[in-house]
RNA sequence: GUCCCCUUCAUCUAGUGGUUAGGAUAUUACCCUUUCACGGUAAAAACAGGGGUUCAAUUCUCCUAGGGGAUACCA
């Protein structure tokens, strides 16, 4: 047990995307089981046949790559404990329900869905706030604990539709240790007796969950907290089983919860909420919503990684940058907190525009490339490069640069009125006439000559900055901010920057 | 309702039986600067409440409140 090789699963159901909360489950997975030397796994839980979601399956593949992850066994990628989707693995359980029937530890249930309904009307108008199938309610209702071995048999031989459900034992404690929990305590009179095979021959959850991690030999159970409650009917099956010296050691996480009021994040917040929640675009195949991810809006996989660590996890140190292998490192479930976590949009920008900075000129460029495609713009590596570098400091996400410095890429074709208003005086237009005259002149048309130029421009007409520098700038770049205009007439080159004031000269008109 | 889990600045969090309760994001101010950013320096900002235990509790414990989760032939 304690030198058992670290195998972890990420499990999800292919119901739809996954969101965010789904991809820092799986990461802590991935840290946990790389950290330990183990092994990562991916297996598809798609035991409810009427919930599957076309394209959930490949949106999780794809996704998890896209963060960095990568898959050890599972699905997509095979291995020697397959198949690796519960659907596929359906002949399998079956003998394990049996199993469980023959040590009396599961029953046979013949009630209809009609009939379950009729009885939790029955119990919640008798004041019951949530009827349960559990030790009392059981006996009176069509089961093989209440019908005789004849009529079950009778009934399994006619083909009745049936589920099997646990037998849940009365008032025994059931106890487990939770990495993150402490001990966590319950006793089974508030348990029910969770069907653990259906009427389509599918397992549930319950049953497929501990099968597949015994099967394939689990040895951390890394999920969210939502499974908290069930945690104990998964060690009872361990138990049931035989297989409680293998069981899994369990790690529930804290949930990610809504940035406003309450309530954890869910796939149905979707863009709602003014962020992503998902990692990268989904499209609903039957009603077509789109919902946008981080991927597609610009986000580094490492700082929406990273970001998503720090949800929930701190390495204790104020370090807060961490690349996938640092986290690896630096990673453990001892240090997950026990809170909820509430999402930070701003923190998850602000991770992207530290990532943004870690790269030079060259690699944004290759980065910002796509955008100006996108706008037919077809410019030289080198000057991108150039122009990626003076403007990376104002950017949080590549396409800002453009965003921010389309004047670099294009002469402008309107000029920012508020700029024009109150500093485009009547002095103006003969001031950058006179300052163009002398950059004309310049030899060298570099940032710092501009600079000396404009300033003993400035010298010689006794005039201050704010004077003339506003109007150059508007004149050049079309706006009235930016990065220091030296380096952007340098970088623009002497034959567009007189161009531009030419024509700014011609069309301001006040 | 019932069961389970949780509770330090607005947010993510560090932390210890005795600390000026630390950091980061966001906010504000000042500095730098032609401007916008960046950067720098500051500021404001928290131990949910009430009992215990103790010389001493944010820290241990109990209760209350608040929040979250679960309560399906869903996962």
């Amino acid at each position: 047990m304690e030198n058992r090789r670290v195998r972890v699963r990420f499990a999800p159901s292919p119901t739809g995307p996954l969101h965010m909360g789904g991809v820092r489950t799986a990461l802590y997975n991935y840290l946990f089981a790389k950290k330990h030397g183990g092994d990562f796994l991916l297996r598809i839980e798609d035991t409810d046949q009427t919930r599957y979601v076309a394209g959930a399956e490949e949106y999780v593949v794809d996704a998890l790559k896209w963060c960095g992850m990568t898959i050890d066994e599972g699905a997509s990628v095979g291995g020697d404990n397959g198949p690796y989707r519960q659907s596929e693995r359906k002949p399998m359980y079956r003998q394990y329900a049996q199993q469980l029937l023959e040590s009396g530890h599961a029953y046979y249930a013949f009630d209809t869905p009609e009939e379950l309904t009729e009885m939790r009307e029955r119990l919640k108008a008798a004041g019951m706030a949530a009827p349960q199938y559990n030790a009392v309610t059981r006996s009176g209702m069509k089961n093989s604990l209440t019908l005789s071995a004849e009529e079950v048999k009778k009934r399994l031989d006619a083909g009745d539709k049936y589920i099997v459900r646990v037998k849940m034992p009365r008032n025994e404690e059931v106890k487990f240790e939770d990495i993150i929990r402490g001990w966590v305590c319950v006793n089974t009179n508030n348990l029910d007796d969770k069907v653990l095979f259906k009427s389509d021959g599918m397992p549930t959850y319950h049953l497929a969950n501990v099968v597949d991690d015994y099967l394939m030999n689990i040895s951390h159970v890394i999920r969210g907290e939502e499974w908290l409650p069930s945690a104990p009917l998964h060690v009872l099956l361990y138990r049931f089983f035989g297989w409680a010296d293998v069981m899994p050691e369990f790690a529930h996480l804290p949930l990610i919860l809504r940035p406003d009021g309450n309530g954890k994040l869910s796939k149905r917040d979707g863009d709602r909420l003014g962020f992503p929640v998902f990692p990268t675009n989904w499209k609903n195949p039957e009603t077509g919503e789109q919902s946008s991810g981080y991927r597609e809006r610009g986000y580094y996989p490492g700082a929406f990684n990273n970001m998503l660590a720090f949800l929930g996890w701190n390495p204790g140190t104020t370090q807060e940058l961490f690349s996938m292998e640092e986290l690896i490192q630096a990673f453990s479930l001892e240090r997950v907190g026990k809170a909820g976590a509430k999402f930070d949009f701003d923190k998850t920008n602000w991770f992207n525009q530290q990532y943004l900075r870690m790269h030079n000129g060259s690699e944004l460029a290759t980065q910002l490339k796509p955008y100006l495609a996108a706008e037919n713009l077809v410019v030289e590596n080198e000057y991108i490069a150039q122009v990626c570098d003076l403007m990376k400091e104002r950017a949080t996400f590549v396409q800002d640069i453009l965003k921010e410095g389309p004047y670099f890429f294009e002469a402008p074709t309107s000029y920012d009125e508020k700029t024009i208003k109150k500093k485009w005086k009547e002095q103006t237009p003969e001031h950058i006439r006179e300052l163009s005259g002398l950059l004309k002149e310049l030899p060298l048309f570099d940032a710092e000559s501009i600079g000396a130029c404009f300033k003993s421009f400035l010298e010689a007409k006794e005039l201050g900055f704010g004077a003339v520098m506003p109007g150059f700038r508007v004149s050049v770049t079309g706006l009235g901010a930016g990065a220091s205009m030296n380096d952007i007439a340098a970088l623009l080159g002497k034959k567009e920057v007189l161009r531009r004031i030419e024509v700014a000269l011609n069309s301001i008109k006040k």
